[in-house]
DNA sequence: CGATTGATCTCGAGA
DNA sequence: TCTCGAGGTCAATCG
């Protein structure tokens, strides 16, 4: 760790923890005055200002600015990094340069001053786990199919067919087929072809006047899917789950005053 | 800035510098073991491991593992964030929690030890100025209809339809009507969709025999997505912008050997 | 390897 | 405030 460095103590410093099979584990955090350009799918500028940046071994650079949750500026993994420094207008650099041939995309991180430099081991073998997936919110419709319906009836859940599984099938109050097509963010239209194409397969294997229902069912339903799910005889459920336990909603109100 | 400090100690180090209204500038990086939690629109859970983790004084927390681009956790801006000791089966811990209300989501991340602690004050009023996005796209086939087709002649931008915006509206060299839709990344199903929309929109509004040429724009072409424009009887056109400037990828290559 | 789909997407424009 | 579409989307899965 330095505090304000040179560029040439930091371009040092960088070389010495992030080279190397060792580095594996390492992460390496900039603090300090600089700008940014990209060149690649698109291009960009970023003019001066502090900002911290975050170069993973994996080659992952990240450009920080003190607001907003996503990146400024970034690399993906697996992007070549470089340190060096560099003499312009009178005054040194140190610039993280980065870049990658497909697509073809390069960053240059440029700092004309630096308050600090860490590099920091991170052992670390642990995976995300999460809950909340599609599939746990069939779970939770099995498990009330009032939610979607009154009177519904489940009796099949990820019911194979030609065109792939259905999440949910079943029969509602008046005994008439239903296909329950789940998506746990918002929909897009082809999820609606998707739940058409289950419509018309059972329709195809039960030929004849058979009337079988196609729900979408997600938390959110955009207009032009209400259009194309009219367009076709299909129907829509408004359905969105929440996690959040409301007990202790109210004294963490309370804290935050 | 501190080194390997006890949880009571980064506690109120980051109090003093990410509380009241002289922190707007202020961004909070602290290095350590630790676990998250997340309730909310989902939920997860992660075990303990080294990791990154930012905190802006807009509300956004990030926490970084050492490989990945995107945060394996994070809260939004506006969240609202507190620092908290928690003792824990006999150590103490240093806790990270934030909370919003819409939608109600928390997130706890707890240090059983921490390797660094540092408050930066950035100051920082750039903006990024990109170029190649999908309206700069646009802009471009303005300027030069050529490049598209020969004899075209734009005569509306962004052309309200009551299916949503037109992106380009002309007529080509037969005075024919043509709908253009314009991609800056590989098309999916949906854009054909739109632009079918666009075409029977046009159709209907000028009921008769009116011929409307449409016609979808983007850097490449899925064969499945030519497809489904035949069908559709719709045209296309591979358009691609280029910004990489070839002359130091050489050099640029070599440096990486 | 490209193609497709989901995301605690994020973010910004428009109603 | 909410909705909706774009993104240098990213990242995982599937063929």
């Amino acid at each position: 760790m330095l505090l304000s460095p040179t560029p040439a103590e930091v371009n040092e410093f960088a070389d010495a923890y992030m080279r190397g099979m060792r580095s594996k584990d390492n992460v390496l955090v900039v603090v300090g005055c600089c700008c940014v350009e990209y060149v690649g799918r698109a291009r960009s500028m970023l003019g001066w200002g502090g900002r911290v940046v975050i170069v993973k071994s994996d080659g992952s650079v990240l450009v920080h600015q003190k607001v907003g949750g996503a990146p400024v500026n970034w690399q993906p993994p697996d992007t070549l990094v470089r340190y060096r420094t560099e003499a312009g207008n009178g005054i040194s650099l140190f610039v993280i340069y980065s870049y990658r041939l497909k697509p073809p995309e390069k960053m240059y991180v440029r700092f004309k001053t630096v308050d600090m430099v860490s590099a920091h081991r991170l052992r670390d073998d642990r995976t995300l786990r999460i809950m909340g997936a599609e599939s746990d919110i069939v779970d939770r419709i099995m498990g009330d199919p009032g939610v979607i319906e009154e009177g519904l009836r489940i009796t099949d859940r990820e019911k194979q067919t030609r065109s792939g599984a259905i999440d949910l099938f079943g029969v509602d109050r008046d005994h008439i087929p239903v296909i329950i097509e789940i998506k746990r963010s918002q929909p897009t239209p082809s999820a609606v072809l998707q739940l058409k194409a289950y419509v018309l397969d059972h329709q195809h294997r039960h030929t004849g006047a058979v009337r079988v229902r196609g729900i979408l069912c997600a938390p959110s339903m955009p207009v032009m899917i209400r259009t194309l799910l009219t367009e076709n005889k299909l129907e829509w459920r408004v359905f969105k789950c929440e996690f959040e336990q409301v007990d202790d909603a109210q004294s963490t109100l309370e804290e935050f005053t």
